[in-house]
DNA sequence: AGCACGCCGACT
DNA sequence: GTCGGCGTGCTC
C-alpha cells in the first residue's frame, strides 16, 4: 500500500508517514485527516512513496484523502518547503499556516462556496413570474434575477435578501435550478473591453512600463523608486493590464488592510470585468477561502492582499507588486517570522515572473541591492499631476521659539492661515493618547505597565492609563499610588492632547483626530477619509495611519511634532523609518494644485536626516546612512538572525541563550555575540532576551543556522520559549 | 502543540 | 499507602 508523508501542524520539523489507498502522485498538495497520537489531525499530502523509513507497526492509516478541492500547485509546496528552510521554521506549521482556516478545520468545504452557483434549468426558464405568488416578493426577485443574469453566486443570491436562499432551495427541489460547478469562462475579447482607459502617463511613468514590459515574462526585481504623488499606482495599472491581456494574473501586496479598500477601488474602476479577489486577516473565514479559491482556480486575475496573501495559490502567477516595500508590516512578528517582501521575490523567481518593490524611500536592503545590480532600479522623479510641485520643507528651531501646549507661534500662524485660505493642514505627531507619562511632580513617580517594562499612556477623555504594547488599562488614579501627592501631571503630548490644545486655539476649526483609537470602529476610517475628501474637515491630526497612501488634495500645511526623539534611539534602523515616515507625511502636502508646506519643530534643525527630508533628498541620507552601516557593520552589509527565549526570569532566558550558543560551532564567517535583554526587556509579563548571529556570508549563516537549530531542539529549554528570527527588524 | 509516562512530596 | 506536581519524550 501506498506511503503519503504529510505535513502536520506540530512544532517538530518531519513529515508523518501513513499508509493511504488509492493514492497515487497527483494526491501531493492535498488535505489529508489522520489520527495523531489520540486525536485527529488534518494535514498536507506533500510526498507520496512506496516505502517508509518507520517501522510498519508503528504506521497507521490516514482517515479521510480531501478531494474536495484541487490539489495546491507543486509551486505553492516548494514556497512552504523555502520557507520552512530559510526561516528554520517547522515545514508543518509553514504549510498550515499558508492556508485559509476553512482548511485547516477538519470538516470538509461543503459543496465549495466558491463554486456555488446557480442557473435556471429550462423549466426555470419556461417557468413564469405569475406562478409565484405576487406577495412573494423574494421569490419573484430571485427568479427575475436568474433570468437576467443566467448564472448567480451564491453571495449574489445572499444579498438579495436573508430568505433568498431558501427560496433558492425550494427552486432546486423544483428542478428550476442547478448547482453548476462550470467556471464562469471570462469573455475577454480585447483589453479594451477589459481595461477603462487611464491618464498619460508622465516621461518617467512611460520609461519604467516600457522597461518592465520588455521584461515582462523574465524574473527580475524591480526597485520602482518614485517619489510621492509620482504615480506609481499608474505604473502598476499598466503592467497590469498588460498582464492581463495575456491572461495572467498579479499579485500586488500592501502593508496594511486600511490600503486594500482604496486600492481596490482604483482597480476595479480601472479594470470593471476582470476578477479582482482581497485577502487579508480582515475577512470571515467564508470570505478568505472564497478569495483563495478564485485565486487557486485561475478566475480570480487580481489578487490584492497583506502579507498573508502572499501564499495565495497562483497557477497563472505573472506578476507580484509589493506596494511600499519598506514598510516593515510585511515582516510577521510572530510564528513564522517571514518577510512577505523577501518571500515574494523568491516566488516571482520560481515563477519566472518579474517583482516590483515600489518605494518613495526605499528600505536601504533594497536600494543597496539596486546600487550593486542585484535589483533593477527605475526612478519617478516628476510628480504626475500637472503643476504638482514638491512641497516646501522648513525647520522650526523649537530650541529659539517658545512653545506652548506643544506649538510654536510659527506654527500656529501657519495654521491660521490655512484656516483663512479655506485649506486643510495635517498635524503628524506619531503618539496616540492625551500624554505618553503620568508624572507626581512631588516624587517623580511615573505610570509603568505592571507587565512590560513601559510607560502607560494617559487617555484623559476615558480616565485611563493604558499600556500601549500589552493592551492593558486601568483608572486614571487620583494620588500618587507611591507618596499620595495630589499633584500628578499628564507629560509630553500625545493626539488627543494636541486636539484639545487646537480645539481651544482655534474653536471655529473643524478639527478631526485620526489615530487607532479613533479608527477602530469598523469603517470609521473610511467615512473620516470621505469627510476630508469633501472638505469637512480643516485640520487633522494623527498619527502614521495618515502617511499612508491617501490622497488629501486640498491639504497644503503638514507640521510635524515630537519627532526627535527617534534620531537618537538605540534601534540603528530608526533613523531610516523615521526618514520614510516624515517623507510619506511630507508628501500629503501640495499634491493637487496646491503648493505645500512642511513644518517641522526640532531641537536640531542641523540634522542630517532633517536636512536631507528639507531637500527632499533620499539619495543622499541614505548614502549617509549605507555609509554609518558599513562602518558599523550592520545590514545590509551583513546577514543577521535572532535566537529569542522569553520566560518568567530574564535569568532563565539569558542561561537559555547562553547554553545555545556553547553549542553553537560557528564557522569562521558567523559571529555571535553575547546574550543580552532585549530592548523592550518585558512584555506581557514575559522577559525577553536575545542572542544575535551575524555574518557576511548570508549562505554560511543559512548553513550554520541549519545545524545549529537541531542541536537546539535537544537542548532542554525548561519554561523557556524560544524561536529563531531570520532577518530580525526588530530587536 | 498535546498528551502520557514517570518519579518525588503532602494528604483524604 | 495514594493524589498530583511538572520534567521528559513521543507523536507516523
Amino acid at each position: 500500500m501506498p506511503i503519503i508523508r504529510v505535513a502536520l501542524d506540530v512544532p517538530v520539523n518531519t513529515l508523518f508517514d501513513y499508509l493511504a489507498q488509492d493514492i497515487t502522485a497527483r494526491d501531493i498538495g492535498v488535505r489529508v485527516s489522520v489520527p495523531f497520537g489520540k486525536k485527529q489531525m488534518i494535514g498536507m499530502i506533500m510526498e507520496v512513496s512506496t516505502h517508509s523509513l518507520v517501522s510498519s507497526s508503528k504506521l497507521r492509516h490516514a482517515v479521510h484523502i480531501f478531494r474536495d478541492i484541487p490539489p495546491l500547485p507543486a509551486s505553492l509546496l516548494d514556497l512552504f518547503r523555502f520557507c520552512s528552510a530559510y526561516y528554520h521554521h517547522p515545514l508543518g506549521e509553514v504549510v498550515m499556516n499558508g492556508l485559509p482556516g476553512r482548511l485547516r478545520s477538519i470538516k470538509p468545504v461543503v459543496a465549495d462556496p466558491a463554486a456555488s452557483r446557480y442557473c435556471l434549468t429550462p423549466a426555470g426558464y419556461a417557468a413564469s413570474l405569475s406562478a409565484i405568488p405576487a406577495r412573494n416578493i423574494v421569490k419573484r426577485r430571485l427568479l427575475t434575477g436568474l433570468k437576467e443574469s443566467g448564472v448567480m453566486h451564491i453571495e449574489e443570491v445572499k444579498r438579495l435578501s436573508r430568505r433568498a436562499p431558501a427560496a433558492l432551495r425550494e427552486f432546486i427541489t423544483l428542478r428550476w435550478v442547478e448547482e453548476t460547478l462550470a467556471v464562469h469562462p471570462s469573455t475577454v475579447a480585447s483589453l479594451s473591453e477589459i481595461t477603462s482607459p487611464g491618464p498619460i502617463l508622465t516621461t518617467d511613468q512611460e520609461n519604467a512600463v516600457n522597461d518592465i514590459a520588455a521584461k515582462i515574462s523574465d524574473f527580475n526585481t524591480w526597485l520602482l523608486h518614485g517619489i510621492t504623488g509620482s504615480g506609481k499606482t499608474e505604473v502598476y495599472l499598466q503592467l497590469i493590464a498588460l498582464l492581463l491581456r495575456q491572461e495572467r494574473q498579479a499579485l500586488v501586496l500592501v502593508p496594511e488592510i486600511n490600503l486594500t479598500p482604496q486600492l481596490e477601488a482604483i482597480f476595479r474602476a480601472r479594470f470593471p470585468a476582470i476578477q479582482l479577489v482581497s485577502l487579508h486577516s480582515g475577512l470571515n473565514p467564508g470570505e478568505r477561502l472564497n478569495a483563495w479559491l478564485q485565486a487557486q482556480r485561475g478566475e480570480a486575475k487580481i489578487i490584492l492582499g497583506t502579507r498573508l496573501a502572499v501564499f495565495t495559490p497562483l497557477p497563472k502567477l505573472g506578476l507580484i507588486i509589493v506596494d511600499e516595500e519598506q514598510d516593515t508590516s510585511f515582516k510577521q512578528q510572530e510564528g513564522l517570522r517571514y518577510s512577505a517582501r523577501d518571500v515574494a521575490i523568491f516566488r516571482a523567481k520560481h515563477a519566472n515572473a518579474p517583482v516590483i518593490l515600489g518605494s518613495a524611500t526605499p528600505s536601504l536592503e533594497s536600494y543597496y541591492n539596486a546600487l550593486s545590480g542585484r535589483y533593477l532600479r527605475l526612478r519617478l522623479s516628476s510628480r504626475a499631476v500637472k503643476n504638482a510641485a514638491l512641497p516646501v520643507v522648513r525647520c522650526i528651531d523649537t530650541r529659539a521659539a517658545k512653545i506652548k501646549e506643544g506649538f510654536s507661534d510659527p506654527l500656529i500662524a501657519a495654521l491660521e492661515k490655512c484656516l483663512t485660505l479655506h485649506q486643510q493642514s495635517l498635524v503628524f505627531i506619531n503618539r496616540r493618547g492625551y500624554a505618553p507619562v503620568l508624572l507626581c511632580k512631588s516624587c517623580a513617580w511615573t505610570a509603568t505597565c505592571h507587565r512590560c517594562a513601559s510607560r502607560l499612556v494617559v487617555h484623559l477623555r476615558e480616565k485611563q492609563l493604558r499600556c500601549h504594547h500589552c493592551g492593558h488599562q486601568e483608572r486614571f488614579p487620583s494620588v500618587c499610588p507611591e507618596c499620595g501627592d495630589q499633584d500628578i501631571v499628564p507629560f509630553g503630548h500625545g493626539t488627543q492632547r494636541v486636539e484639545a490644545a487646537l480645539t481651544e486655539r482655534f474653536p471655529e476649526a473643524r478639527i478631526v483626530r485620526i489615530d487607532r483609537d479613533s479608527t477602530r470602529r469598523k469603517n470609521a476610517w473610511q467615512k473620516i477619509l470621505k469627510d476630508i475628501q469633501e472638505q469637512r474637515v480643516d485640520i487633522l491630526i494623527g498619527t502614521q495611519i495618515l502617511a499612508k497612501g491617501h490622497d488629501f488634495p486640498n491639504l497644503s500645511l503638514v507640521s510635524i511634532l515630537n519627532s526627535d526623539a527617534s534620531l537618537f534611539s538605540t534601534d540603528f534602523r530608526a533613523s531610516e523609518r523615521l526618514f520614510a515616515q516624515l517623507m510619506q507625511v511630507a508628501g500629503r502636502a501640495g499634491r493637487a494644485t496646491i503648493l505645500g508646506e512642511v513644518l517641522i519643530q526640532t531641537e536640531f534643525p542641523d540634522h542630517p536626516l532633517y536636512q536631507a527630508l528639507r531637500r527632499q533628498d533620499y539619495d543622499s541620507l541614505a548614502q549617509t546612512l549605507l555609509a554609518e552601516r558599513k562602518t558599523a557593520g550592520f545590514p545590509p552589509y551583513v546577514y543577521q538572525a535572532l535566537l529569542r527565549a522569553e520566560a518568567l526570569q530574564i535569568a532563565a532566558a539569558l542561561d537559555f541563550l547562553a547554553r545555545a550558543a556553547t553549542i553553537a560551532k560557528a564557522p569562521k564567517l558567523v559571529e555571535i555575540f553575547d546574550p543580552v535583554p532585549a530592548q523592550m526587556a518585558r512584555l506581557r509579563g514575559m522577559e525577553r532576551a536575545y542572542l544575535l548571529i551575524q555574518s557576511g556570508s548570508r549562505k554560511q549563516l543559512q548553513e550554520f543556522l541549519s545545524v545549529w537549530r537541531a542541536k537546539l531542539d535537544t537542548l532542554s529549554a525548561h519554561k523557556v520559549r524560544w524561536t529563531l528570527d531570520v532577518d530580525p527588524l526588530e530587536f
